[in-house]
DNA sequence: TTTCATACCTAAGAATCAAATGTATTATAA
DNA sequence: TTATAATACATTTGATTCTTAGGTATGAAA
């Protein structure tokens, strides 16, 4: 498992994304959709996630419910206006540097 | 400025990746170059820069000569084999990781 | 009945970088 | 002419952020 190191900076604002596009998400589900979504490319550690959605929740960015779904407690996450914003502005920030990285690397452009 | 963050795990690959361009740089030059590819989007402090070049120097990815120039010592430094190989192996790790973040942050997809 | 998948969590330590600071030279501006 | 900015190297301290490893518990599959 590579990529490892990539992922610093990047987790909480993977967090936020995901939850903001499909409204409610459980950790372990976050877990499981990254996987999915970049084919094992990128992996993200219950360590590193737990401490995120907490931190998060506490600063009012995300709201949580627990819920029993076939006898197993899921936390689910729902994102505030407050995380909202944090979106926001975090996606041109991850834009313009994606889009240097480009320029150092000469890729073809990510976004328009 | 921004982005400080997400240059985290980048900046060995950066320097290696821009060293094995351009033949030889001297650390100074990088943090200029870097700001000028990017247009200020990315910056790489002298601080985590010096550091990393003495590492691949250790580790035998670069050698450096010392050049007087203008009366300035610039230290230069250029790729051996051994860097040649792991800038091959980890850019097609930086792929897979972008690829996988455009696939997260549904974006127009980097290299081909 | 044991192992795997699901689902939560924490603690300790490593790795990596930012900020600050330091030295020295040259060029520019006041 | 003298102060400041730019060039060019470097180190140290500390913060942040993750990995590794561990722990608990349930349900399903072998």
């Amino acid at each position: 498992m590579k990529n490892k190191k990539y992922i610093k900076g990047f987790l909480e604002d993977i967090v936020l994304h995901l939850i903001n596009e499909q409204d409610e998400m459980y950790g372990y589900e976050i877990t499981k959709k990254v996987q999915n979504l970049t084919k094992g490319a990128i992996a993200v550690s219950e360590g590193a996630l737990y401490p995120i959605l907490h931190k998060l929740e506490n600063e009012k960015k995300l709201t949580a419910t627990f819920k029993k779904v076939d006898g197993r407690t899921r936390k689910y996450y729902t994102i505030t206006p407050e995380g909202g914003k944090t979106v926001a502005s975090s996606s041109t920030e991850l834009i313009d540097f994606f889009s240097g990285m480009q320029q150092i690397f000469n890729l073809k452009p990510v976004v328009k």
